[in-house]
DNA sequence: CAGCATCCAGCTTGATACTG
DNA sequence: CAGTATCAAGCTGGATGCTG
């Protein structure tokens, strides 16, 4: 079943790359992808291409700070392509590159798999905090 | 294309959960998975039952107390289910639900993805940072 | 509209020490 | 081995004010 040898975890293909590694630049990515941000505005671009304030509204929650931040992050690393028109009023455009598009899927695959998850998620909280006589917890 | 109508993004399943939503529960599960150690803990399961200290050389730079909180959120929502033995030395271990499968199934696809698009990740960072005359990020 | 700069509260995190 | 308790520090992230 496993024809490679080497740092990754059996079964993995031998990448250049290790997410598991503390010092693999992929888990920086890994983050920009994953966090709580940067998760949201990627799914939100999956759709198509959003200006700014766009975004703002779709990602329910988010800073204009933190937006500015993660959008940065995402196009440093490729995933987002930053297109500004030099109009007035100003009209920036945000939107998936290939790669991103392609992370983003597998991002989207996994969030569905969430949503769909969550009844038995909290049927399984409800009897944890049966079992434990726990307060709260996230 | 899209026979449903609701509360979610266009093209997506009308499932009552919305990780868009600031207030829906999903988002707290989805964070559980994506975070920093939630991710790589479900990821280190994947392969099959494993104790605590072996999950702490497994994923590289966490925490002991990191590892404990990351271990009792992914318990109670569900997704790993933890295996005590009353011997000593203690003996505890801990393998993904059929639920924490699921997802992280899902997960791992990510991850992989993100490790197979590192060299596009790296490439255009340099191309950023040149445009940008930018000294550090993440 | 599309951001950047600053301030600062508080949550997260990592050491360290200790328990069963 | 498998954790819990405590504490300091630093980073995250929200609010505010301003620019082009």
């Amino acid at each position: 079943m496993d024809t490679s040898a080497g740092p990754d975890a059996p079964g993995t293909p031998d990448l250049p790359y290790d997410v598991f590694a503390r010092a693999c630049p992929s888990r920086r990515t890994l983050e920009h992808v994953t966090g709580r941000w940067g998760a949201l505005t990627l799914g939100a671009l999956h759709e198509g291409s959003l200006r700014f304030n766009e975004l703002r509204r779709r990602v329910d929650g988010v800073s204009e700070k933190m937006l500015s931040q993660t959008l940065h992050a995402l196009e440093r690393d490729g995933l987002v392509h930053r297109e500004a028109q030099l109009v007035n009023p100003p009209r920036v455009d945000y939107r998936l590159t290939p790669l991103g598009r392609r992370i983003t899927d597998r991002l989207l695959a996994l969030m569905t798999s969430v949503e769909t998850g969550m009844d038995e998620v909290v049927a399984a909280r409800v009897r944890y905090d049966e079992r434990h006589g726990d307060p709260v917890r996230g």
